[in-house]
DNA sequence: TAGATTGTTAATCGATTAACAATC
DNA sequence: TAGATTGTTAATCGATTAACAATC
């Protein structure tokens, strides 16, 4: 189904027509228009129609889409059903919030583990997940085979682990850490979310918008 | 100094510089040219001339940049030595482990208060800041002044508080949660960072390199 | 000075938008 | 059928890369 070389412009875009599409839904609506759809979100009607193209195109002309079907597409597009063995790696407030709220289970991932290098917080039940000490991660590993990690390890403390994980066999990484992975191991998925880049920017926002610099 | 119309492209890439200019120092590495950064950055030589050419070019022909002199320079573009009031709605897993390990002070910010809307948690203090319950909220940013809202509930409970907020004074959102703010605020600052967004692209990336469909 | 490397202009590439024929 | 709206091609826009003259 999939075409080669979906830019990733594109797929960036489809978690939120997902999301947007999902409300609709709730609001018991059956059909769309390009037009209307481009009006809820922002964008061009022209865009949409582009990005759902990429991937043979799922409306009928006079119509428009059904806004059930187009979302089953994204989500085979996504692979939202897929069920991905992964693991936390960190069990500090931001490992917890992760597994805590996250549905990974409706994103395509099966939350199997949670790890912790202390000692204190191993047999901790998070999400009714026990979280382990990090000793025990080859041997979980070995006879569970997960092929996804969440690096909830704040700061630059995770090329050793990285590396370890690879070995056991881990495919992609989603990434919270300021590790460069993905320039180690060009062959691996990786997802990284950089949230102090993501406050600095917020900062050069409230700068050129209301800084006193600003002519 | 700022100049109008900087692309959201580049000023994306000043926090990554910021980050890697702050690693070359700690290795006591003092001068740097484009050609050596982009092979550290993984970027082209010209995009990182360009980039910085945008604020005026703080390099020198025949030598290159000084690490120090550039990596100041990035700060006060993005305005990190700012102190803007800053207040976290939601003090669960989420709103904690922002507040413990986000270096707001190095980032423009100055973190003054949380608020839930959980009596339970009222009082409780995460990084010496005491949790208060959201009905003290009005009060609170009356005396205070924040200008920054971090919001940290997740799921689309945001809209009311958001327009209190905003009534309240609220310049610049650092948005968690999945509600829309920028469409009904556009004089704002916000900054989204959906997680789920980012969790279904990494599913869609793995299985565009490792799912069975792949052709 | 000679070598190196920037600042900056020009060329290329990719993404977005506009237009319209196809068709439901 | 007539009206609506898609799928798709062509035009525009913006971002990245290449090239090179300026200059330290």
């Amino acid at each position: 189904m999939a075409k080669y070389n979906i830019s990733m412009s594109v797929i960036k875009r489809l978690p939120r027509y997902y999301r947007f599409l999902g409300l609709l839904l709730d609001q018991g609506i059956t059909r769309i228009s390009s037009r209307e759809l481009s009006a809820k979100m922002g964008l061009t009607a022209s865009q949409i129609r582009q990005d759902f193209n990429c991937f043979g195109g799922f409306g009928q002309q006079g119509y428009g889409y059904n806004v059930e079907q187009l979302r089953n597409e994204i989500s085979k597009i996504l692979g939202l059903s897929n069920n991905l063995g992964t693991i936390i790696i960190g069990a500090g407030n931001l490992g917890r919030a992760i597994a805590t709220h996250m549905s990974f289970e409706e994103r395509g991932f099966n939350l199997i583990g949670i790890f912790d290098k202390n000692e204190a917080l191993a047999g901790e039940m998070v999400r009714g997940i026990p979280v382990r000490h990090i000793d025990g991660l080859d041997d979980f590993c070995r006879e569970n085979h997960p092929s996804v990690a969440v690096l909830c390890i704040p700061g630059e403390h995770g090329t050793p682990i990285e590396n370890q994980l690879v070995e056991l066999g881990i495919k992609g990484f989603w990434n919270f850490s300021h590790s460069d992975i993905a320039a180690r191991h060009p062959d691996l998925a990786v997802e990284n979310v950089h949230l102090s880049d993501s406050l600095m920017t917020l900062c050069y926002q409230m700068n050129s918008r209301f800084g006193k610099n600003d002519r």
